[in-house]
DNA sequence: TATAATTTTGTGTTATAACATATATAAACA
DNA sequence: TGTTTATATATGTTATAACACAAAATTATA
């Protein structure tokens, strides 16, 4: 049991079933998210910048203030500001000041990045296969199931 | 079902089982990582950091050139070389060269790299209680077992 | 209403990561 | 053996992340 983590850091033994655990956490985590960066990669963006898309694509044309991205986000990023600067510099998303709250400033992406994000997502959901290939439909809800419950203590 | 990751991502909903299960890892790792992160911080490191005095630690006091580092790093790092000097300068690590490969260099974790682990290490176990409190000891295994069929790929 | 506390954003600075390239050694091969 | 290829490390440069702090607007409170 644990061959292939144990392979992966070559390591030939782990503490206890709660260590594998997070082990097993931390490098699928690893192996999914370089997937991702190589695909982003390739079309220009980092793995931050295409998760602010999705994050702003979702809200189209509205738009969401920096705040509420950071929330949105799933590797939650500290200096977001100049993050979505870089995605202005390149086109793919536009600020403006919110009339209600003005403190708020608010970044709607643009058509040239709903367009680069269609161009990305099929080769994202492709990805998808890494689960559907070994992992069936029962696997796949206790996989989230069990997942849910490492990280309820949020709530 | 699937509430957790909806409040994490203030989502209202998934496109598949599939990519539930891919979010669900991220965000989990990225949980288990702050903690880890947290605890770290207090002690003056980092998690990289943290990472490969833990590998050299389970080496001593023979060491690890820099590419055995990497392969045994959870989260392979590219420039291991100037994160080797920054412990280096902390007095956790000290370096030197192989007499059979006179390429490698070969880093070895000092005294007071081991006292700092020493340190760190119970604190980094209680967060095992992540696992513990909220997986019984059959769910840990099937976590486990599930999460390296994602990466199987690997080898 | 006036004041204090909180929220949201932005910026200057420093540290780290990412990228490309160079150098030295070892291994493979003709 | 001499040459090519691969491996391991280091370094210069640039981009990004992390940290600390400040300013503006809103909300809460006396």
């Amino acid at each position: 049991m644990g061959n292939v983590l144990k392979r992966r850091l070559k390591q030939l033994s782990f503490e206890s079933a709660e260590q594998e655990a997070i082990l097993n956490i931390l490098v699928s985590s690893n192996h999914v998210k370089s997937k991702i960066e190589s695909v982003c990669t390739k079309h220009g963006i980092t793995i931050s910048q295409f998760n602010v898309l999705r994050i702003l694509n979702g809200k189209y044309p509205e738009g969401y203030p920096r705040c509420d991205i950071i929330s949105r986000m799933i590797d939650p990023a500290p200096d977001v500001t100049r993050l979505i600067d870089r995605l202005i510099r390149q086109g793919f998303v536009e600020r403006y000041a919110s009339t209600e709250d003005r403190r708020l400033s608010i970044a709607r992406i643009t058509n040239k990045g709903i367009a680069v994000l269609n161009k990305i997502k099929p080769k994202i959901d492709e990805l998808n296969s890494l689960i559907s290939s070994t992992l069936n439909i029962a696997e796949r809800k206790q996989l989230s199931i069990l997942l849910e419950k490492v990280y309820s203590d949020l709530f």
